[in-house]
DNA sequence: ATAAAGTCTATAATTTCAGTATACTTTTTG
DNA sequence: CAAAAAGTATACTGAAATTATAGACTTTAT
């Protein structure tokens, strides 16, 4: 049950840019290569990541110097599971429980496939999580916990 | 977060052995081809599906003419968890939150990653469901739903 | 005009997955 | 004791997915 390196990536970045500006906290905005430095990730690798949330209307960019990328709409509208979908596609374990790319699997009898209803609660389980989890709540929980450690 | 074909097979072979036998209903033994034919998978593969599973002690098994494998223990005392661990390895999304196979991962700071944070709720809610579901829960399940529907 | 940024597409390298192949051991039974 | 039926063990292969890298292009500020 592994989220890839992409999606891995992709949501920290997003998180990156949902973080309050220090000096105005007004909408973030950072360049490809300030975030790759920042977590450690090709920066060639970054772009394409960054390119697909665009292209999803999850991010928005600005071309040319002093350009960079920026959420596309509030931290508290964009939610962990949009960003996980876009980068790692469905989050179902098998296809047969998928809300957004239903194929059926091979059981004789799908309606009483004993795995198949397991899998539905798994799947359940997991977009109870990340559908209900903004980038907000993200870093708000970074914030405080950090606050309780006394950190940054 | 994908369930791999070998993870499915095994939990379809386990819960095909953990149905009662028509008969008796004592536990059921049963060959490689048998289980194959029935859920539609290749023999050859799912012989080392069964064999990681045996080796691992969640089966056991009958060699030569007559022979067979059967499960190793009361289907109320294996976990869809334990199968899944054998197969696939850690239920965890990323390494950083894993119990059995922990790695940390790039974070500067992991008390505070805010990505750890909730990949650590969803590998709870995972193994919540897995770890708590037996074998034996799993042909309850079917089993009453066949019922309801008259299947069978 | 130039440099700094994002865009787009192709391709390379690596790893994982799913499945095959083959030789071997154990057990039953005639 | 021989033969057949079962599981054991390990190696290998082909395809697909994943993780990256490369390079040429477009837009914008100065």
């Amino acid at each position: 049950m592994r989220l890839s390196k992409r999606g891995e990536y992709g949501l920290r970045a997003m998180i990156a840019l949902a973080e309050p500006d220090e000096q105005d906290g007004s909408p973030r905005m950072m360049q490809i290569k300030e975030i790759a430095l920042r977590e450690g990730i090709s920066s060639k690798f970054l772009e394409q990541i960054l390119l697909a949330l665009k292209n999803n209307g999850l991010l928005h960019s600005k071309m040319g110097v002093g350009g960079g990328y920026y959420l596309a709409k509030p931290a508290t509208e964009i939610t962990l599971g949009q960003i996980f979908r876009v980068l790692d596609g469905p989050v179902a374990p098998v296809k047969c429980v998928s809300q957004m790319a239903y194929e059926p699997c091979g059981c004789p009898d799908e309606e009483t496939c004993g795995l198949r209803l397991v899998m539905g609660d798994v799947r359940n389980a997991i977009s109870d999580i990340l559908d209900k989890t903004t980038l907000a709540n993200v870093v708000k929980r970074q914030g405080s916990l950090r606050k309780k450690l006394g950190i940054k």
